[in-house]
RNA sequence: GCGGGUGUAGCUCAAUGGUAGAGCGUCAGCCUUCCAAGCUGAAUGUUGACGGUUCGAGUCCGUUCACCCGCUCCA
């Protein structure tokens, strides 16, 4: 599909065209290149490391600092989060309540008839006994229904009407690739459409201790920042002076050993998150859930994402995560990359996981997780609530810094024939890694001795925001189509008449246009343009 | 995991089984007064990796790794 959007459509941009940038310009670079790569891990250079920590950097400070940037919340009052970082490496414990190891540590066959997904080990299969030609037919394990099915299809196959205590029965993991491609899945119509059992565990396991050994000392890598948060969810409340609703943010790397990493950055097995677990009482999870996807949603487009190529998008009950139950929300907010086009891919999804988080843990550690909310109940004889013992509901936004990335760079990437480069990336300048640069026009008459300073008074202001880029080299014009491929918005030129009157050209990357202003009035120019 | 395709300099690509090259970019110097100008010079490759055939392999064969496309997968 993606081959013929990108024949057929013109706005399309293309993928190659767009990881030949990010290669040439320093943005990201395959893992251990010199090495032949590995599968599924990127490195960000020098610009791409500037580019992802300012995303970081936007959602750190609009999400956790600012609280929703001061919008208020569904309660009309100013949103609560706090921040966390929590280890990588947890107790294992931690994800069999999480449902991250008991329903996929188990080697899994799927049928690609009846696109069902099974149990090896709780597939039988039977032929009629004694004999051992002809087709096989599985069946569930303690499913009567199952099992009748397969009996009827094996006697109409055999032409014979045959008992039940007519049939040989074995277990499917017994059964070689030839017995595999002669076996009728459960519900199947066909031969030879179920898969060879496959461990779909997707989590890295490591070993702690530099003696330890894999059964007794086995851990995981941290397949999502989530669970950190519900597990230190009982710390914050009791350690700082939170109160539902609040939420509990962080940002951090996870690992997932995909089947196919695939699309550039898109899937990979190690990637970073940013996540937001909101605590709320029941009632009000629906309210919040709302006012989550809708912020989220405008967050995106405020940094550039604006237009079609980004859709919110509420998920059908069928495709429901296994922590949300049927009826709370979850949605996506995709974006049209040029791989999934006309199609959309996940940047952040939205879920209602209503308590089952926080609900799995208090089980499997035995600990209390009760809130205890004194603004609830009925009122005492003193006027007072009495207050309500609940488990809160969580509304969970959570984003792919590394799509996040991976979206800003083919939203800026902007072929453009009418300039030296063939192309500029357009970044919003609060994310562009490159926020400025400083030029003298010609290597003498006094420009560079004028330009360093103000070189020098940029970088001390802004170099906390990214790179402030001082270059003399080579023609004006090289330097300008350089910066146009680094997506930076703004250059500052020093020519023979900041000489006479101190003013500057300001030439803006999108538009072309140049502009004069007061040397002295150039760092509050850029404050503004970088929302300072 | 399956099927198809592709791997030569930072990028785009050449090279009949016979000396690994060009353009662009990069770097240095000169020049240059607003959009990759010009001149001079320089660096850059175990031809993805390993093995085989051959007097001789970028080229043929095998294996492997990586990327791209289609399935599959994405809890």
């Amino acid at each position: 599909m993606t081959e013929t959007a990108s024949d057929n459509t013109t706005s399309v941009k293309s993928m190659d065209d767009i990881m030949a940038l990010c290669k040439r310009r320093g943005f990201i670079y395959q893992a251990s290149e010199i090495y032949g790569g590995v599968n599924g891990f990127w490195d960000y250079g020098p610009l791409g490391a500037q580019l992802k920590k300012n995303l970081r950097d936007a959602w750190w400070t609009d999400v956790v600092m600012k609280g929703c940037n001061g919008k208020l919340g569904p309660d009309g009052k100013p949103v609560s989060i706090v921040p966390l970082d929590s280890s990588i490496i947890q107790n294992p414990k931690v994800w069999e309540a999480s449902g991250h190891v008991g329903g996929f540590n188990d080697p899994m066959v799927d049928c690609r008839e009846t696109k069902s997904r099974y149990r090896a080990d709780h597939i039988l299969c039977m032929g009629v006994k004694g004999d051992d030609s002809g087709q096989i037919y599985a069946f569930i394990e303690n499913d009567d229904k199952s099992f009748d099915g397969a009996l009827k299809k094996l006697s109409k196959y055999k032409k014979a009407d045959i008992a039940k205590d007519g049939v040989d029965i074995c277990s499917f993991t017994d059964l070689g690739p030839d017995e595999i491609a002669i076996t009728v899945g459960p519900d199947a119509k066909e031969v030879g459409t179920l898969t060879e059992p496959r461990a779909f565990n997707l989590m890295f396991k490591t070993v702690l201790g530099a003696t330890g050994n894999a059964e007794d000392n086995g851990a995981y890598l941290r397949p999502e920042t989530a669970q950190g948060i519900f597990i230190n969810f009982k710390n914050v409340v009791d350690t700082t002076r939170v109160s539902v609703p609040f939420g509990i943010a962080q940002t951090g790397k996870a690992f997932r050993n995909e089947v196919t990493p695939r699309n550039f950055t898109f899937r990979s097995r190690e990637f970073e998150q940013m996540e937001i677990e909101f605590f709320c009482h029941p009632d009000e999870s629906k309210a919040w859930y709302t006012f989550w996807r809708d912020w989220r949603m405008a967050w995106w487009q405020e940094l550039g994402l604006e237009g079609e190529n980004l859709i919110l998008r509420e998920h059908d009950n069928d495709e429901l995560a296994h922590y949300a139950k049927e009826g709370a929300g979850t949605a996506d907010i995709e974006y049209m990359f040029p791989f999934t086009a006309p199609g959309y891919g996940e940047l952040e999804g939205i879920a209602d996981r209503t308590n089952f988080d926080l609900k799995q843990h208090a089980e499997h550690s035995k600990t209390k997780l009760d809130y205890f909310d004194n603004t609830r109940g009925e009122l005492a004889k003193n006027g007072q609530p009495k207050g309500e013992r609940y488990l809160p509901h969580v509304i969970e936004p959570s984003a792919g810094l590394d799509r996040g990335v991976l979206a800003l760079l083919c939203e800026a990437y902007t072929p453009d024939e009418n300039r030296p480069s063939g192309v500029f990336m357009k970044f919003h300048p609060r994310i562009a890694p490159i926020k400025a640069a400083v030029f003298p026009l010609v290597k003498k008459d006094g420009m560079p001795e004028i330009a360093e300073p103000l070189y020098n008074e940029l970088r001390n202001r802004f170099g906390h925001l990214g790179t402030i880029e001082y270059d003399v080299k080579q023609s004006i014009g090289k330097r300008y189509a350089r910066m146009d491929e680094a997506g930076c918005p703004f250059c500052f030129t020093i020519d023979s008449t900041t000489l006479e009157d101190q003013t500057v050209t300001v030439r803006h990357r999108d538009t072309l246009d140049q502009e004069r202003i007061a040397i002295d009035k150039v760092g509050d120019f850029l404050a503004e343009k970088l929302g300072f």
